[in-house]
DNA sequence: TAGATTGTTAATCGATTAACAATC
DNA sequence: TAGATTGTTAATCGATTAACAATC
């Protein structure tokens, strides 16, 4: 039998993201060594080359890592060498900035829908994506095949949005509603609760010295 | 020689907001176990009572806590029982939603200044918060005694934004600028990257089962 | 060959969980 | 007292780092 796949530590893959990004910026030779990556992420050499070896052998002892290679690689790895169609449920200031965000794109996110269950906001467009009513949620994200969506409404509609999200085919979810929510197995839900981080730099000011 | 205050787990932190927010919650008699906090918070009982006991013994063996005392005690250690001040640099989408974000104001976070650089947005005011132009941000942080920012400001000017703020007593940041900022010792800056989640979502998605 | 750098193993560090004696 | 639940210790699990043999 095969050695079955060796768990790979779930901070990796956020890190693997940083090291794409440095390779994109890199305009030098064809090679760069652990070390240079280190001082350009700011991650020891030791971890970089852990990290990438989970994924395979591209370096060449010696050499380094080739880097149109390495980055064509971490792209796979991570599913970014394609666009991915990206639900966005709440059009308020939250949701309205995130579809305003320029990063999205650049790394090729496309915010394919746009929700809300304001009747002033339905109909109009916003960066040229239309506004629908939150009722069509369903029907559009099943029509298109949307498999990831952004929340951005508040706390208490956020569990139904997302067992809407789920019981059509969406399994990742980046929510920004201040709950706590249930998911299920093959689903990921990675939570962002802007106020916890502001509590944690209040912790980090009132630490006694 | 007193014992040296153990290290606490930095993940201790951000679950002790959700400990708090639990409480804060809950109406009912004014006592509580760990068993219970487990099933408000999805956390283990064991980790409950193990992230508590670092900060003292409020508990009784038998009874659990006293719901109003740990509330309090909480507040106390994440230096929550009070208003903080906190500079917005960067008045774009994604500034304009967070001087909007309801969720700030309700956990105490005040934000006092707002800053850019658009000419036509200074002068203006948003919630009643009017924009500065971003030279006026050493004076402004260091007359109000600023100890806290959030910087939403394009990537290339974020780490100018960044020492000017260090160099004026802000010495905790919650920085959404998609880079890894050069800090201090005494200084605590979080990062949200908003495409690295997504790209982390894209990974998730794109594993082979 | 000599020098450089990878990939990998073992050691270390840190965080979580389980178990239970102490306590009310 | 009997039952319940804390606080704490030891065991487990997971992630990072250091070191170096293998390799170019």
């Amino acid at each position: 039998m095969e050695s079955l796949r060796p768990k790979i530590s779930r901070s990796v893959i956020p890190r693997l993201s940083v090291y794409c990004r440095a390779l994109v910026a890199y305009k030098d030779s064809g090679v760069i060594s652990s070390d240079k990556l280190s001082e350009l992420t700011g991650r020891t050499a030791a971890q970089i080359r852990r990290d990438i070896a989970y994924f395979g052998q591209f370096g060449t002892p010696g050499k380094g890592y080739v880097v149109e290679e390495l980055k064509k690689r971490i792209l796979e790895i991570l599913g970014i060498n394609r666009i991915w169609d990206v639900a966005l449920v709440g059009a308020g200031n939250l949701g309205a900035a995130l579809l305003s965000y320029k990063g999205f794109k650049e790394q090729g996110f496309n915010i394919a829908a746009a929700f809300d269950n304001d009747r002033n906001k339905i109909g109009k467009k916003l960066r040229n994506v239309p506004i629908r009513h939150i009722k069509e949620l369903s029907r559009v994200v099943k029509n298109k095949k949307i498999q990831m969506a952004i929340i951005a409404v508040p706390a208490e509609e956020a569990q139904k949005v997302i067992d809407t999200l789920l019981k059509n085919g969406v399994r990742a979810i980046l929510n920004f509603a201040p709950i706590r929510p249930a998911g299920g197995a093959s689903t990921e839900i990675i939570n962002i609760d802007l106020s916890i981080e502001l509590e944690k730099l209040a912790h980090f000011l009132n630490r006694p010295k």
